[in-house]
DNA sequence: CAAGATTAAATTGTGTGCGATTTATTTGTA
DNA sequence: TACAAATAAATCGCACACAATTTAATCTTG
C-alpha cells in the first residue's frame, strides 16, 4: 500500500518504521537530557521535575498544586510526594488554603527564592551542551509542543 | 548582552527562556507519548519500555543483556527487573551464555513471536494520534537524534 | 599459572510517573 | 437545610531509570 503526500511516496511499512523511529526518537532524547540535567542539577540537590517545580514558583508563586499539575501536565500522586521533598528541603512550604481547605497552596522559602541564583547558569549550559543552531532549536521546540499538544487531546 | 546568530539577534535573557522552554516541550513531548502508547499497549499487557525491549528482539533475537541496552540506552539496573517482567508473561526467556557466563542471552519465546502480530496496528494509531505532516515528523526525528547524540557526548 | 584488572549482570536505594482509590471539603439542588 | 455530586490532595501499588555497589566470570600480565 502506498501513501501520497506532498507528492512524496511512502510505502507504509516505512510510515510504520518512522514511527517507531520517532517516538524511541524523543524517548531517548529525553533520557539523554535528564542526564546532563542530573549533573547540572546536582550541586543544588534538586532533580530535573522538581527544578521545573522551581521555575514555575520563581515565574509566579502562591500557586496550588493542580495549578502546578496543569502548568507541568503532572497529576498530585506526581506531585504530592515531590513537594513534600522540596519541602523537607526547606525551599518552600505547603499550607492549606484557609478559602477552600481542600487546595494546598505552595509558597517558597527565602531559601527557595535564594535558589534561583544559584540556578541562573543552568540553561546556558544546557543550551551549550546541545550545540545546535538556535533557529534549529526553536524550530523543534514548536514541533515538540504541536506534537505534544496533538497527543494530549487524545 | 546580545548574540548574533544567522543575522538574528537574541538578547541573552531570551536564549535561556528557550533553553527551559525547549527543554520542557522534550520532557511534556514525551509525558504525552507516554500516555497514548499506555493506552495502545494494554490490550497487550506491556509497557513502553518493553515494547521498545520486543521490538529490538523482533527484529534480532538472542541478544544479550548489553546488547539490548546499548540499542535502548538503558542500563542493567534498568532492564534486568524489566527482562524478568517479561520473562514472567512468558514472551522471552534468559538464559546465561555457555560460551561466557557473564553474559545473560535474551532469546524470545514462541509467544513472544507471536506477539508482534498483535503489536502491527500500533505504530499506526500513533501516528495518526500525532496528526503532523509526515515530512515533519521526518524532522523532527532527525533533530531529536542530533540532539540525543549531542547530549550523550556529554 | 596466579593475582589483580576488567567485564557483565544483578542488587540496592532513591525519585519519578500514573491509574485507581480514598479522604476531606465544597458545591449544587431538591 | 440535608444530601448527593463534584473537586482537591493524598495514598497505594506498580513500573521505570539510574548511581553506586556487589557478585561472578573472564582476561591480562608478570
Amino acid at each position: 500500500m502506498l501513501i501520497y503526500e506532498h507528492g512524496v511516496v511512502f510505502v507504509v511499512n516505512e510510515l510504520l518504521k518512522l514511527d517507531n523511529q520517532l517516538c524511541f526518537a524523543l524517548y531517548s532524547a529525553n533520557l539523554a537530557l535528564n542526564q546532563r540535567y542530573r549533573e547540572l542539577l546536582a550541586p543544588l540537590n534538586i532533580t530535573y521535575p522538581q527544578y521545573l517545580v522551581m521555575l514555575v514558583l520563581w515565574e509566579k508563586d502562591q500557586l496550588t498544586v493542580s495549578d502546578i499539575g496543569k502548568k507541568l501536565f503532572l497529576e498530585s500522586s506526581t506531585l504530592t510526594p515531590l513537594l513534600k521533598r522540596l519541602e523537607a528541603q526547606h525551599l518552600l512550604q505547603r499550607r492549606r488554603s484557609s478559602q477552600d481547605e481542600r487546595q494546598v497552596l505552595i509558597h517558597l522559602t527565602e531559601q527557595g527564592k535564594a535558589l534561583q541564583e544559584q540556578a541562573e547558569q543552568i540553561p546556558e549550559a544546557v543550551l551549550s551542551a546541545t550545540e545546535c543552531d538556535i533557529e534549529q532549536l526553536i524550530e523543534l521546540k514548536q514541533s515538540l509542543n504541536d506534537l505534544r499538544n496533538q497527543l494530549n487531546q487524545k
